[in-house]
DNA sequence: TGCATCATGTAATCAGTTACATGATTTT
DNA sequence: AAAATCATGTAACTGATTACATGATGCA
Protein backbone atom coordinates (compact mmCIF):
# COMPACT_ATOMS: atom_id res chain seq x y z
CA UNK A 1 0.00 0.00 0.00
CA UNK A 2 2.53 2.75 -0.82
CA UNK A 3 1.72 3.45 -4.15
CA UNK A 4 0.40 6.28 -3.11
CA UNK A 5 3.56 7.56 -1.21
CA UNK A 6 5.66 6.84 -3.84
CA UNK A 7 3.68 9.26 -6.02
CA UNK A 8 3.67 11.93 -2.92
CA UNK A 9 7.40 11.58 -3.62
CA UNK A 10 8.04 11.92 -7.02
CA UNK A 11 5.49 14.81 -7.21
CA UNK A 12 7.24 16.78 -4.04
CA UNK A 13 10.52 16.11 -5.90
CA UNK A 14 9.04 17.62 -9.18
CA UNK A 15 5.00 18.28 -10.27
CA UNK A 16 4.03 16.44 -13.41
CA UNK A 17 1.17 14.86 -15.20
CA UNK A 18 0.38 10.98 -15.29
CA UNK A 19 2.39 10.04 -18.26
CA UNK A 20 5.56 12.23 -16.60
CA UNK A 21 4.98 9.80 -13.63
CA UNK A 22 4.27 6.44 -15.55
CA UNK A 23 7.64 6.95 -17.46
CA UNK A 24 9.74 8.21 -14.49
CA UNK A 25 8.20 4.90 -12.66
CA UNK A 26 9.73 3.29 -15.51
CA UNK A 27 13.35 4.69 -14.87
CA UNK A 28 14.60 6.47 -11.15
CA UNK A 29 11.69 5.43 -9.48
CA UNK A 30 10.69 2.59 -11.16
CA UNK A 31 14.01 0.82 -9.64
CA UNK A 32 12.72 0.43 -6.26
CA UNK A 33 8.90 0.71 -7.24
CA UNK A 34 7.16 0.09 -10.54
CA UNK A 35 3.60 1.01 -11.73
CA UNK A 36 2.24 1.17 -15.23
CA UNK A 37 -0.15 3.99 -16.18
CA UNK A 38 -3.29 2.40 -15.82
CA UNK A 39 -2.35 1.92 -11.97
CA UNK A 40 -0.76 5.55 -12.07
CA UNK A 41 -4.48 7.44 -13.59
CA UNK A 42 -6.49 5.07 -10.96
CA UNK A 43 -4.74 5.75 -8.50
CA UNK A 44 -4.13 9.88 -8.91
CA UNK A 45 -8.08 9.84 -9.33
CA UNK A 46 -8.20 8.77 -6.12
CA UNK A 47 -5.73 10.90 -4.80
CA UNK A 48 -7.38 13.91 -6.26
CA UNK A 49 -10.49 13.19 -4.88
CA UNK A 50 -9.19 12.13 -1.19
CA UNK A 51 -7.68 15.83 -1.56
CA UNK A 52 -4.25 14.55 -1.26
CA UNK A 53 -3.09 16.56 -4.98
CA UNK A 54 -3.95 19.32 -6.84
CA UNK A 55 -4.54 19.55 -10.60
CA UNK A 56 -4.00 22.34 -13.43
CA UNK A 57 -4.66 22.25 -16.97
CA UNK A 58 -1.69 23.05 -18.87
CA UNK A 59 -2.72 23.67 -22.37
CA UNK A 60 0.36 22.47 -24.81
CA UNK A 61 0.49 23.44 -28.15
CA UNK A 62 1.19 21.12 -30.72
CA UNK A 63 0.54 18.08 -27.74
CA UNK A 64 -2.44 16.83 -26.06
CA UNK A 65 -3.04 19.47 -23.10
CA UNK A 66 -2.42 17.66 -19.83
CA UNK A 67 -3.03 17.64 -16.21
CA UNK A 68 -0.74 18.50 -13.74
CA UNK A 69 -0.45 17.43 -10.45
CA UNK A 70 0.97 18.71 -7.24
CA UNK A 71 0.90 17.65 -3.80
CA UNK A 72 -1.52 19.51 -1.47
CA UNK A 73 -1.39 19.95 2.53
CA UNK A 74 -3.23 16.70 3.34
CA UNK A 75 -0.95 14.86 0.92
CA UNK A 76 2.13 16.41 2.61
CA UNK A 77 0.70 15.42 5.83
CA UNK A 78 -0.11 11.52 4.63
CA UNK A 79 3.10 11.52 3.61
CA UNK A 80 4.06 12.58 6.92
CA UNK A 81 1.79 9.91 9.26
CA UNK A 82 3.36 7.02 6.83
CA UNK A 83 7.08 8.14 7.52
CA UNK A 84 6.57 8.04 10.95
CA UNK A 85 5.10 4.69 11.07
CA UNK A 86 6.86 1.53 10.76
CA UNK A 87 6.68 -0.38 7.30
CA UNK A 88 7.76 -3.98 7.47
CA UNK A 89 10.78 -4.74 5.33
CA UNK A 90 9.38 -5.90 1.97
CA UNK A 91 8.87 -9.58 0.87
CA UNK A 92 11.53 -10.65 -1.95
CA UNK A 93 10.41 -12.63 -5.11
CA UNK A 94 12.84 -13.98 -7.07
CA UNK A 95 11.60 -16.39 -9.80
CA UNK A 96 15.41 -16.93 -10.61
CA UNK A 97 15.69 -18.68 -7.37
CA UNK A 98 12.94 -20.83 -7.98
CA UNK A 99 14.05 -21.48 -11.16
CA UNK A 100 17.75 -22.28 -9.47
CA UNK A 101 16.43 -25.29 -7.40
CA UNK A 102 14.34 -26.60 -9.72
CA UNK A 103 16.36 -26.92 -12.09
CA UNK A 104 17.90 -30.12 -10.30
CA UNK A 105 14.84 -32.02 -11.30
CA UNK A 106 15.98 -31.18 -15.00
CA UNK A 107 19.05 -30.41 -16.96
CA UNK A 108 20.85 -28.07 -14.34
CA UNK A 109 23.50 -26.55 -17.69
CA UNK A 110 20.51 -25.95 -19.53
CA UNK A 111 20.04 -23.09 -17.07
CA UNK A 112 23.61 -21.35 -17.61
CA UNK A 113 21.59 -19.41 -20.94
CA UNK A 114 18.60 -17.75 -18.87
CA UNK A 115 21.08 -16.97 -15.76
CA UNK A 116 23.60 -15.42 -17.93
CA UNK A 117 20.23 -13.14 -19.68
CA UNK A 118 19.60 -12.08 -16.11
CA UNK A 119 23.18 -11.28 -15.44
CA UNK A 120 23.20 -9.22 -18.76
CA UNK A 121 20.01 -7.18 -17.61
CA UNK A 122 22.17 -6.83 -14.40
CA UNK A 123 24.92 -5.34 -15.96
CA UNK A 124 23.15 -2.98 -18.01
CA UNK A 125 21.17 -2.00 -15.03
CA UNK A 126 24.32 -0.89 -12.81
CA UNK A 127 26.54 0.88 -16.14
CA UNK A 128 23.09 3.07 -16.10
CA UNK A 129 23.22 3.94 -12.79
CA UNK A 130 26.51 4.68 -12.95
CA UNK A 131 25.83 6.67 -15.57
CA UNK A 132 23.81 8.66 -13.56
CA UNK A 133 25.74 8.86 -10.93
CA UNK A 134 28.21 10.43 -12.63
CA UNK A 135 25.98 12.77 -14.42
CA UNK A 136 23.98 14.06 -10.86
CA UNK A 137 26.15 13.73 -8.16
CA UNK A 138 29.63 13.33 -9.78
CA UNK A 139 30.75 17.43 -8.67
CA UNK A 140 31.74 17.57 -5.35
CA UNK A 141 29.02 19.06 -2.65
CA UNK A 142 28.63 22.65 -3.72
CA UNK A 143 30.63 24.19 -0.84
CA UNK A 144 29.18 23.27 2.58
CA UNK A 145 25.89 23.31 2.18
CA UNK A 146 23.81 20.04 2.45
CA UNK A 147 21.44 19.10 0.38
CA UNK A 148 18.59 16.72 1.52
CA UNK A 149 17.15 16.20 -1.75
CA UNK A 150 20.06 15.49 -3.35
CA UNK A 151 22.12 13.51 -0.68
CA UNK A 152 19.35 11.28 0.13
CA UNK A 153 18.76 10.86 -4.02
CA UNK A 154 22.56 9.90 -3.84
CA UNK A 155 21.98 7.05 -0.98
CA UNK A 156 19.23 5.11 -2.72
CA UNK A 157 20.84 5.20 -6.04
CA UNK A 158 23.98 3.77 -4.47
CA UNK A 159 21.67 0.90 -2.66
CA UNK A 160 20.59 0.04 -6.40
CA UNK A 161 24.57 0.24 -7.19
CA UNK A 162 25.38 -2.05 -4.37
CA UNK A 163 22.72 -4.24 -5.23
CA UNK A 164 23.08 -4.80 -8.89
CA UNK A 165 26.96 -5.77 -8.14
CA UNK A 166 25.69 -8.04 -5.59
CA UNK A 167 23.47 -10.17 -8.10
CA UNK A 168 26.54 -10.06 -10.76
CA UNK A 169 28.72 -11.56 -8.66
CA UNK A 170 26.00 -13.85 -7.00
CA UNK A 171 24.65 -15.04 -10.71
CA UNK A 172 28.87 -15.38 -11.47
CA UNK A 173 28.72 -17.78 -8.74
CA UNK A 174 25.43 -19.66 -9.92
CA UNK A 175 26.52 -20.15 -13.57
CA UNK A 176 29.95 -22.22 -12.06
CA UNK A 177 27.65 -23.96 -10.09
CA UNK A 178 25.43 -24.96 -12.80
CA UNK A 179 28.50 -25.84 -15.07
CA UNK A 180 29.55 -28.42 -12.84
CA UNK A 181 26.60 -30.46 -13.58
CA UNK A 182 27.10 -30.01 -17.08
CA UNK A 183 26.90 -33.58 -18.58
CA UNK A 184 30.60 -35.27 -19.08
CA UNK A 185 31.32 -32.96 -16.46
CA UNK B 1 2.73 -16.61 -12.49
CA UNK B 2 5.29 -18.22 -10.38
CA UNK B 3 3.35 -19.95 -7.02
CA UNK B 4 2.66 -22.87 -8.94
CA UNK B 5 5.97 -23.68 -10.01
CA UNK B 6 7.39 -22.44 -6.29
CA UNK B 7 5.02 -25.26 -5.25
CA UNK B 8 6.03 -27.64 -7.59
CA UNK B 9 9.72 -27.15 -6.86
CA UNK B 10 9.11 -27.67 -3.19
CA UNK B 11 6.90 -31.09 -3.75
CA UNK B 12 9.67 -31.98 -5.98
CA UNK B 13 12.30 -31.90 -3.11
CA UNK B 14 9.69 -32.86 -0.82
CA UNK B 15 6.18 -34.39 -0.91
CA UNK B 16 4.16 -33.03 1.51
CA UNK B 17 0.31 -31.08 2.84
CA UNK B 18 -0.63 -27.54 2.29
CA UNK B 19 -0.12 -27.16 5.81
CA UNK B 20 3.56 -28.14 5.43
CA UNK B 21 3.82 -26.17 1.96
CA UNK B 22 2.69 -23.25 4.14
CA UNK B 23 5.02 -23.10 6.95
CA UNK B 24 7.99 -23.76 4.28
CA UNK B 25 6.78 -20.74 3.02
CA UNK B 26 7.62 -19.15 6.14
CA UNK B 27 11.60 -20.81 6.00
CA UNK B 28 13.44 -21.72 3.28
CA UNK B 29 11.50 -21.22 -0.02
CA UNK B 30 9.82 -17.57 1.48
CA UNK B 31 13.22 -16.42 1.24
CA UNK B 32 12.83 -15.83 -2.39
CA UNK B 33 9.04 -16.34 -2.81
CA UNK B 34 6.27 -15.89 0.01
CA UNK B 35 2.59 -17.27 0.06
CA UNK B 36 0.34 -17.42 2.58
CA UNK B 37 -1.77 -20.76 3.01
CA UNK B 38 -4.89 -19.28 1.94
CA UNK B 39 -3.46 -18.84 -1.06
CA UNK B 40 -1.74 -22.17 -1.23
CA UNK B 41 -4.88 -23.81 -0.91
CA UNK B 42 -6.58 -22.68 -3.64
CA UNK B 43 -3.23 -23.09 -6.04
CA UNK B 44 -2.81 -26.34 -5.11
CA UNK B 45 -6.63 -26.68 -5.97
CA UNK B 46 -6.42 -25.89 -9.03
CA UNK B 47 -2.98 -27.45 -9.41
CA UNK B 48 -4.93 -31.10 -8.70
CA UNK B 49 -7.43 -30.46 -11.00
CA UNK B 50 -5.20 -29.91 -13.43
CA UNK B 51 -3.65 -33.37 -13.01
CA UNK B 52 0.22 -31.28 -11.67
CA UNK B 53 -0.27 -32.83 -8.57
CA UNK B 54 -1.56 -36.13 -7.12
CA UNK B 55 -3.40 -36.25 -3.59
CA UNK B 56 -3.24 -39.00 -0.65
CA UNK B 57 -4.88 -38.89 2.14
CA UNK B 58 -2.66 -39.61 5.56
CA UNK B 59 -4.50 -40.56 8.84
CA UNK B 60 -2.86 -39.10 11.42
CA UNK B 61 -3.45 -40.57 15.15
CA UNK B 62 -3.53 -37.85 17.27
CA UNK B 63 -3.75 -34.98 14.89
CA UNK B 64 -6.11 -34.26 12.00
CA UNK B 65 -5.38 -36.22 8.67
CA UNK B 66 -3.61 -34.38 6.16
CA UNK B 67 -3.43 -34.75 2.21
CA UNK B 68 -0.16 -35.29 1.42
CA UNK B 69 0.57 -33.78 -2.16
CA UNK B 70 3.15 -35.25 -4.67
CA UNK B 71 4.32 -33.48 -7.92
CA UNK B 72 2.84 -36.18 -11.24
CA UNK B 73 3.78 -36.10 -14.61
CA UNK B 74 1.97 -33.15 -16.08
CA UNK B 75 3.52 -31.12 -12.84
CA UNK B 76 7.04 -32.11 -13.65
CA UNK B 77 6.37 -31.66 -18.03
CA UNK B 78 5.05 -27.86 -17.09
CA UNK B 79 8.24 -26.99 -14.75
CA UNK B 80 10.59 -27.91 -17.48
CA UNK B 81 8.28 -26.13 -19.80
CA UNK B 82 8.94 -23.19 -17.27
CA UNK B 83 12.60 -23.85 -16.91
CA UNK B 84 13.40 -23.75 -20.27
CA UNK B 85 11.24 -20.37 -21.42
CA UNK B 86 12.94 -16.89 -20.47
CA UNK B 87 11.35 -15.09 -17.37
CA UNK B 88 12.06 -11.53 -17.11
CA UNK B 89 14.32 -9.89 -13.90
CA UNK B 90 11.40 -9.45 -10.85
CA UNK B 91 10.01 -5.77 -10.34
CA UNK B 92 11.91 -4.72 -6.77
CA UNK B 93 9.55 -2.95 -4.04
CA UNK B 94 11.48 -1.37 -1.80
CA UNK B 95 9.52 0.95 0.72
CA UNK B 96 12.24 1.86 2.62
CA UNK B 97 13.28 3.57 -0.77
CA UNK B 98 10.58 5.61 -0.89
CA UNK B 99 10.75 6.57 2.25
CA UNK B 100 14.40 7.68 2.30
CA UNK B 101 13.82 9.89 -0.34
CA UNK B 102 10.34 10.92 1.15
CA UNK B 103 12.53 11.88 4.30
CA UNK B 104 14.23 15.05 2.10
CA UNK B 105 10.43 16.66 2.22
CA UNK B 106 9.98 15.75 6.27
CA UNK B 107 12.53 15.62 9.00
CA UNK B 108 15.51 13.14 8.13
CA UNK B 109 17.01 12.38 11.49
CA UNK B 110 13.38 10.74 11.89
CA UNK B 111 13.64 8.15 9.55
CA UNK B 112 16.82 6.27 11.59
CA UNK B 113 15.05 4.70 14.08
CA UNK B 114 13.44 3.02 11.04
CA UNK B 115 16.25 2.06 9.07
CA UNK B 116 17.93 0.57 12.40
CA UNK B 117 14.47 -1.40 12.48
CA UNK B 118 15.15 -2.85 8.62
CA UNK B 119 18.79 -3.50 8.87
CA UNK B 120 18.16 -5.41 12.91
CA UNK B 121 15.78 -7.56 10.69
CA UNK B 122 18.47 -7.90 7.81
CA UNK B 123 21.07 -8.94 10.31
CA UNK B 124 18.51 -11.40 12.08
CA UNK B 125 18.01 -13.21 8.83
CA UNK B 126 21.74 -13.02 7.78
CA UNK B 127 22.41 -14.96 10.71
CA UNK B 128 19.52 -17.49 10.29
CA UNK B 129 20.91 -17.92 7.14
CA UNK B 130 24.43 -18.67 8.14
CA UNK B 131 23.33 -21.04 11.12
CA UNK B 132 21.56 -22.98 8.01
CA UNK B 133 24.19 -22.78 6.09
CA UNK B 134 26.68 -24.68 8.79
CA UNK B 135 24.17 -26.77 9.63
CA UNK B 136 23.27 -27.86 6.03
CA UNK B 137 26.20 -27.78 3.93
CA UNK B 138 29.16 -27.37 6.82
CA UNK B 139 30.41 -31.06 5.62
CA UNK B 140 32.77 -31.40 3.16
CA UNK B 141 31.12 -32.93 0.02
CA UNK B 142 30.77 -36.59 0.48
CA UNK B 143 33.44 -37.59 -1.54
CA UNK B 144 33.75 -36.60 -5.35
CA UNK B 145 29.70 -37.23 -5.50
CA UNK B 146 27.94 -34.02 -7.00
CA UNK B 147 24.08 -33.80 -5.30
CA UNK B 148 22.35 -31.10 -7.83
CA UNK B 149 19.61 -30.53 -5.44
CA UNK B 150 22.03 -29.47 -2.44
CA UNK B 151 24.63 -27.99 -4.45
CA UNK B 152 21.79 -25.95 -6.20
CA UNK B 153 19.96 -25.05 -2.76
CA UNK B 154 23.25 -23.78 -1.46
CA UNK B 155 24.02 -21.59 -4.28
CA UNK B 156 20.37 -19.59 -3.50
CA UNK B 157 20.94 -19.65 -0.19
CA UNK B 158 24.67 -17.93 -0.92
CA UNK B 159 22.29 -15.68 -2.57
CA UNK B 160 20.91 -14.75 0.34
CA UNK B 161 23.69 -14.46 2.32
CA UNK B 162 25.38 -11.92 -0.17
CA UNK B 163 21.66 -10.15 -0.35
CA UNK B 164 21.48 -9.52 3.37
CA UNK B 165 25.22 -8.61 3.68
CA UNK B 166 24.78 -5.91 1.11
CA UNK B 167 21.59 -4.24 2.93
CA UNK B 168 23.14 -4.53 6.25
CA UNK B 169 26.08 -2.37 4.49
CA UNK B 170 23.89 -0.06 2.56
CA UNK B 171 21.74 0.58 5.58
CA UNK B 172 24.67 1.82 7.18
CA UNK B 173 25.73 4.18 4.30
CA UNK B 174 21.93 5.41 4.94
CA UNK B 175 22.35 5.99 8.38
CA UNK B 176 24.90 7.69 7.69
CA UNK B 177 23.42 10.21 5.14
CA UNK B 178 20.47 10.37 7.47
CA UNK B 179 22.71 11.42 10.41
CA UNK B 180 23.82 14.70 8.83
CA UNK B 181 21.02 16.16 9.00
CA UNK B 182 20.67 16.10 12.05
CA UNK B 183 19.55 19.29 13.81
CA UNK B 184 22.46 20.95 14.71
CA UNK B 185 24.90 18.62 12.95
C1' DT C 1 2.34 5.52 -45.33
C1' DG C 2 3.70 3.86 -41.14
C1' DC C 3 5.77 4.13 -36.72
C1' DA C 4 7.00 6.50 -32.39
C1' DT C 5 5.76 9.76 -28.88
C1' DC C 6 2.51 12.36 -26.06
C1' DA C 7 -1.61 11.99 -23.38
C1' DT C 8 -5.63 9.86 -21.12
C1' DG C 9 -8.52 6.54 -19.93
C1' DT C 10 -12.00 1.86 -19.33
C1' DA C 11 -12.81 -3.11 -18.66
C1' DA C 12 -11.69 -7.64 -17.53
C1' DT C 13 -9.00 -10.65 -15.23
C1' DC C 14 -5.64 -12.45 -12.12
C1' DA C 15 -2.94 -12.46 -7.87
C1' DG C 16 -2.49 -11.44 -3.11
C1' DT C 17 -4.09 -10.01 1.54
C1' DT C 18 -7.18 -9.87 5.44
C1' DA C 19 -10.80 -11.53 8.01
C1' DC C 20 -13.57 -15.19 9.39
C1' DA C 21 -14.47 -20.10 10.63
C1' DT C 22 -13.86 -24.80 12.70
C1' DG C 23 -12.03 -28.33 15.66
C1' DA C 24 -8.72 -31.56 17.80
C1' DT C 25 -4.39 -32.08 20.51
C1' DT C 26 -0.50 -30.63 23.09
C1' DT C 27 2.01 -27.64 26.00
C1' DT C 28 2.39 -24.11 29.73
C1' DA D 1 -7.74 -22.79 31.95
C1' DA D 2 -5.50 -20.70 28.26
C1' DA D 3 -2.45 -20.57 24.52
C1' DA D 4 -0.01 -22.74 20.81
C1' DT D 5 0.26 -26.12 17.11
C1' DC D 6 -1.71 -28.98 13.48
C1' DA D 7 -4.87 -28.98 9.74
C1' DT D 8 -8.18 -27.19 6.30
C1' DG D 9 -10.87 -24.13 4.28
C1' DT D 10 -14.40 -19.81 2.54
C1' DA D 11 -15.45 -14.92 1.58
C1' DA D 12 -14.53 -10.28 0.78
C1' DC D 13 -11.58 -7.05 -0.68
C1' DT D 14 -7.57 -4.71 -2.60
C1' DG D 15 -3.89 -4.40 -5.80
C1' DA D 16 -1.71 -5.41 -10.17
C1' DT D 17 -1.62 -6.87 -14.94
C1' DT D 18 -3.34 -7.26 -19.65
C1' DA D 19 -6.14 -5.99 -23.22
C1' DC D 20 -8.70 -2.61 -25.45
C1' DA D 21 -9.63 2.20 -26.96
C1' DT D 22 -8.90 7.02 -28.77
C1' DG D 23 -6.64 10.75 -31.08
C1' DA D 24 -3.15 14.31 -32.18
C1' DT D 25 1.74 15.47 -33.73
C1' DG D 26 6.25 14.58 -35.64
C1' DC D 27 9.60 11.99 -37.97
C1' DA D 28 11.54 8.70 -41.48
Amino acid sequence: MALEHAILVSLLEKPGSGYELARRFERSIGYFWTATHQQIYRVLKRMESDRWVDVREVPQYGRPDKKEYSVARPGREALSAWLSEPTEPESVRHDLAVKIRGAAFADPAALIGEVERHQQTHTDRLAHYLAGESRDFGDPPTDGLLDAERELQHAVLRGGIAYERMMIAWLDDVRATLARFETGG
